[in-house]
This record gives structure tokens, C-alpha cells and sequence, in this order.
DNA sequence: CCTTTCCGTACCGAACGTCGGTATGTAAAA
DNA sequence: TTTTACATACCGACGTTCGGTACGGAAAGG
């Protein structure tokens, strides 16, 4: 193949290629070659030019993933108009409401079997997005009083993993009646800790999402 | 080498040798040969008579890990002189206070580079102890009046999850500041949903915990 | 302004070492 | 004599390396 004069477009179809892939047989169970035989003539040699390792390029697809999802946390983090507790429950409702939810669903992806990526997302969600950007809303909720706890970083944590880990339907499948049961007893939890930011708008939306993925399978 | 009048004491070999290699180096990170390195003269067919594929080896040393604590529920799940919110709070207190906890402790395990391995434990969480173990015992609970929810099977799942996971310094690994603090928003959350388990004495042996853990790294 | 030189980089693909797994042999136990 | 518990030699697939090629653009020379 010839030489690209953009080789930002090689390493996204590199990219795009190893996500589709690793999310369809699980990083593992992808090789190298694999890769290369969806890559339309690329060989080996141009992955190894663009990233140094089969690791790399699992990091590069991870980060793609979340790039997006963290762009949105951010400027909610940012706004000026809202409560502490405004802004997760603003964030709760993007989660679910995004139609880039939907696109993701239509990989049937297998995280049941893709440990590899799993941890990694796992990684972030706990290093990067639980300190980056529910960290920072929660203590202005405690300084604007709308949010009331005396652990912030740790809460972050807890809430985050319960909805990106558990109540993922990618890790954990469950059954639209499951998802639902889930998404009761987190605004349960909630509750518990004064945060009481869930609506029947969401609710809705919920039984939606779970509906969309029970299709696709 | 000769052969063994009791295979059972080879199978044990293995899977003790594998168990401490996938603690230190991680399973991805541990060969077959590694194995074969540290069993003093067995050999590789030795290993595939017995087992019949590295991630065979995996799973029954995660059987092994698991089977100690499912034992300990079984036992406190079908005692008849307990409440359902009684033996929840039981099964804290042995699984904080068994000496087993030290003995793991001290092989300074690395989750943090072991997707597989977590990822089996993370399975075996989800699929068998809460809904085998804790569900019962919640049902119970409903039962007797002593707990109170609409959604039992996810309740088993969050807590779990919170506190075999989350919680678990040998994943996440947190100083013992961070892990009491952790402690503090779990037993915050079980009373937002009723449970008060609780009690100072608990508070007591994890600071002892988490400084053993501290010291050990 | 055109041409030639030169170098950086995108890409190629054979070869290598390691790995998990298998086939077959053998000796002891039953 | 059959079955079991191992040993040994070997296989194919894998991730990675590496010497090499081809293309493009910048700079130098005319």
C-alpha cells in the first residue's frame, strides 16, 4: 500500500479496526494478524510503526472510548450555574440520554470475556474519573451545601463504580426487568447519602436503553 | 520423577506454586515453564495430565481462594438462631476477623496487574456468592422484618460488590486512612438501606488490618 | 522557478524467540 | 494386563524485532 500522506488516518483505522475487533472476540483472542487481515493491506510493520506494543494499542482504544464521555464530565464540572447536586444529576441524565449510548450497543460488545479491557476501563473509571470530575462536584456540592458527606473522594468512587461497572450492561448482562431493579436500588443508595437526583424521566429512558440492548443480542 | 502414589498431593503442588507465581507476577506474566521451574522436577506433562489448560489451572486456584470463604457462608447462611440482618452482620465480622485474611495478605498480591484473575474472582462474586449466600440470607431477612427491600437479588449484588471488591485493599490498593474511610461510606450506605451492622469493634479490627497491609508492601 | 539531492518517516515482511498445547513413550501402580 | 502418572520431543501460533524500501517534502544548486 502507499505511503499516507495523513498518517493520523492510519492510526485511526488501526484504531477502529482493533476496537470493533477486540470488542467482538476480546482482546485476547485478537492477534496481531487479525488486525492486519481488517486493515485492507497494511501490514504488521505499520501497526509496530504507530504503536510500540499490542498493550499500546489497547490503551489508545480505551482512551478513545472514554475521550468522549470525559469531555461531556468536564463541562458539566465546569458550569457556573449549577448546585453540586444539579450537576451529578445533570451528568446521570447525559449518561443515559447521549445516542452515543445506543451507537456502542450495536458492537454487542463482550465484556464477559475481555478481562483485559474491562480492567482497563475499570482503571480509569476509579484513577482518572472518579478524581477528575466527580471528585470536584462533590466538594462544591459540600461548600454550596446542595450535597452532605464527610468521605467526598471515597463517595465518588462508590458511585461511579455502581454506575459505570455495575450497572453496565456491557459487564454485568442483564435482563431489561434486571437493569431497571438496578437502577432502583442505586437511587436507592442515593438517597441514602441525601442525593435524591433521580426522576421518572430517567426511569423511562432506562427501560429504553435496556430494551435497545436486549434486541441486539 | 517417579510416579506419585497420591496425585492429589502433585495437583496440590501445582496449584499452590501456580497461585503464588499469578499472585507475583500475574497470570498473563506467569508461563507454564515458570511453573514447571518451582515444582522440583515434575514436568510439563505432569501439569497437562492433571490439568487440562493454563486457564484450568486459573480456575481452580480461584476455586481454592473462594472456597474457604463460601464455606464459612454456607455455615452462617443455614443457622437457624440468627435474623437475616444478624447473619449479615456476622459474615462482616468473620471476613474481617479471620486470620486468613492476614495469611493473604502477606503474599503481597498484585490485582493491579492481574485483569484475569480479578476478573474471575469479580465473576464468582457476582454469579455465585450473592445469589447462593447473601440472597438467601436477605430473603430471610424480608422475612423475619429484619431487613427491608424491594429488590433483594441486586441489594446481594451491590453489597457484594462494595465490599469484596471496592473495598478490597488487594485491588484497590489504598492506605489505611483511605480504607477506613472507605469502610466508613459502606456502613453509611447499608444504613441508608436499613442495615445497621455496624459497630465499633469492626472499626477497630480494620485500622489493624489496613496497617498490616500497609506494612507488608 | 525548476531540478536535483537528501533525509525523515510511512510502511513492508521475513525471521526469531516464546508460549500454550499435543503426541507418544514408559514405568509404576492396581 | 490395564490404567494411571508422569517425561520428552515436538508443533503451530503468537507478539515483537529488524533490515530494508518507497514516498514526500524541504533545501540546495542551477
Amino acid at each position: 500500500m502507499a505511503r499516507n500522506k495523513h498518517p493520523e488516518e492510519t492510526v485511526n483505522l488501526i484504531l477502529e479496526v482493533a476496537f470493533r475487533l477486540f470488542m467482538e472476540k476480546g482482546y485476547e483472542h485478537t492477534s496481531i494478524q487479525d488486525i492486519i487481515d481488517h486493515l485492507g493491506g497494511l501490514s504488521k510493520g505499520a501497526i509496530y510503526h504507530h504503536f510500540k506494543s499490542k498493550e499500546d494499542i489497547l490503551i489508545a482504544v480505551t482512551d478513545r472510548m472514554t475521550a468522549e464521555s470525559n469531555q461531556m464530565l468536564a463541562v458539566i464540572r465546569d458550569r457556573t450555574d449549577l448546585t453540586g447536586r444539579e450537576k451529578l444529576k445533570t451528568i446521570f441524565w447525559e449518561s443515559i440520554s447521549r445516542p452515543v449510548q445506543d451507537d456502542i450497543f450495536t458492537v454487542a460488545p463482550d465484556f464477559h470475556n475481555n478481562p483485559k479491557l474491562l480492567f482497563s476501563l475499570l482503571h480509569d473509571t476509579i484513577e482518572e474519573a472518579a478524581p477528575n470530575y466527580i471528585l470536584p462536584i462533590i466538594k462544591q456540592g459540600i461548600s454550596d451545601g446542595s450535597i452532605e458527606t464527610d468521605y467526598p473522594e471515597q463517595l465518588a468512587e462508590l458511585i461511579l463504580l455502581a454506575a459505570n461497572v455495575w450497572m453496565n450492561p456491557m459487564i454485568f448482562d442483564s435482563s431489561e426487568e434486571e437493569s431497571y431493579r438496578k437502577f432502583m436500588v442505586f437511587s436507592q443508595m442515593l438517597q441514602g447519602f441525601g442525593l435524591d437526583i433521580v426522576d421518572s424521566e430517567m426511569l423511562e429512558r432506562l427501560q429504553e436503553l435496556a430494551s435497545i440492548y436486549q434486541k441486539s443480542k
